[in-house]
DNA sequence: ATGTCCTCGTGACAATTATCACGGGAAAAG
DNA sequence: CTTTTCCCGTGATAATTGTCACGAGGACAT
């Protein structure tokens, strides 16, 4: 729980932040507290407070808005290096969290307390680039989610869908149920089963076992 | 063009900056650009190049985000005292702007070329949370835009359209046809035609010969 | 092997939304 | 005044998506 006595594990990440300044990571290193979560944990729940900024050191996570009927909106991926920009600041209105994270593979995160981040937005000039560019990409990340929603057909959005994950995932075959891709599109499990019969018959995927091949997107 | 002529104009909006030192409005003053534009005026393209911070002094300025049909998808409202995200920051990624900006009213615009803003991240700890404010608060209003397009059908969607126009513009009175509210809302004149008529059935809104009477919502 | 649980595919149907077609009325332009 | 233009309302129909119902198959524990 304290924290220093991980700080020896933290150096095979120095490599995810090289814009910062040594003095910053080190702080980085005695402030922080790691992480070690297995796949499926979630990290952050909708309406729970905050006290951290969580990084991701490894691993993948999923970023998540859910509503009142506690339909999971899938919003975009953090890799390592990355942070919740949710979680970047503290301020009143995001004393809860509108949004769940979970670890989508076994991940280790690094969680600073408010106390520290706040005080290095004064003190070092690459933890507030860090900010403000982690807002930045969040906040293009959300006007691509919005372009699909708003513009795109249930097909277009699941092939979106895919390739994102392909990419995240660094893999063609995604390990993932036609139930979980419809909560995370808000659609329904036997509009995606249809809709993959046709991707899978225009030989875009093929159907596994377990889950998806992409073949060609 | 040399924005120092103008720096007597700005002493109005000082109220807008309470945030900010002194010295900061000063340097604002006198590297800014004051705009004046009619009410309709485009401000910011889709796929314009973006040199400026802009910032609202005065009017209501609307964001789109916009698709290659030219289908203009409704964000949220700038008012008074608020900046536009996008062109906060001087990056790649945004060398083109992703989204449209229009002014509703006649407006009045504060232009900031980045060579100034950028540094000003570095020499002010107020123009530095401004900036990180601005973000913060266009992520959550493009998180509650999510909600509505995710999980919402579009008679709810129409009336949280509503509700904001009457909140931006603090008038009861909308004057504005249902061609733009479906155009914003990237649906059909036609079903907005409808859905408003179920609005005014159920006492939720009258209509009038030029707009729309708020009434219970 | 039996029952349970989860996932999938599919037909039938309902709800929502989009599109087409048409005409009316008001305002603006000529 | 006439024509044009814009906006609106509405019926008919189509496309998309959501919901319900049912059965099949695999994994797994008892």
């Amino acid at each position: 729980m304290t924290g220093s006595s991980f700080s020896n594990n933290m150096e095979k990440y120095r490599y995810l932040f090289s814009d910062l300044e040594d003095g910053l990571f080190k702080e980085l290193q005695e402030k922080g507290r790691i992480l070690e979560v297995k796949a499926g944990t979630t990290l952050l729940q909708s309406g729970q407070h905050i006290r951290n900024t969580i990084i991701v050191l490894d691993g993948l996570v999923k970023l998540f808005r859910e509503n009142e009927e506690g339909n999971e909106f899938f919003m975009y991926h953090l890799h390592a290096g990355e942070a919740c920009a949710l979680s970047m600041i503290c301020n009143r209105t995001f004393r809860t969290s509108a949004v769940t994270a979970k670890a989508v593979t076994d991940a280790v995160l690094l969680a600073v307390p408010f106390e520290h981040t706040e005080n290095w937005m004064r003190q070092y000039r690459t933890w507030y680039h860090f900010v403000v560019d982690t807002y930045r990409r969040r906040y293009e990340e959300l006007l691509e989610t919005i372009d699909h929603i708003a513009f795109q057909n249930m097909d277009e959005r699941l092939e979106f869908y895919l390739k994102r994950h392909r990419k995240a995932l660094d893999n063609n075959v995604l390990e993932i149920t036609n139930t979980q891709i419809a909560q995370e599109l808000n659609s329904s499990r036997e509009v995606i089963s249809r809709l993959m019969k046709k991707l899978s018959q225009d030989g875009k995927v093929r159907l596994l076992k377990n889950g998806i091949e992409i073949l060609k997107l």
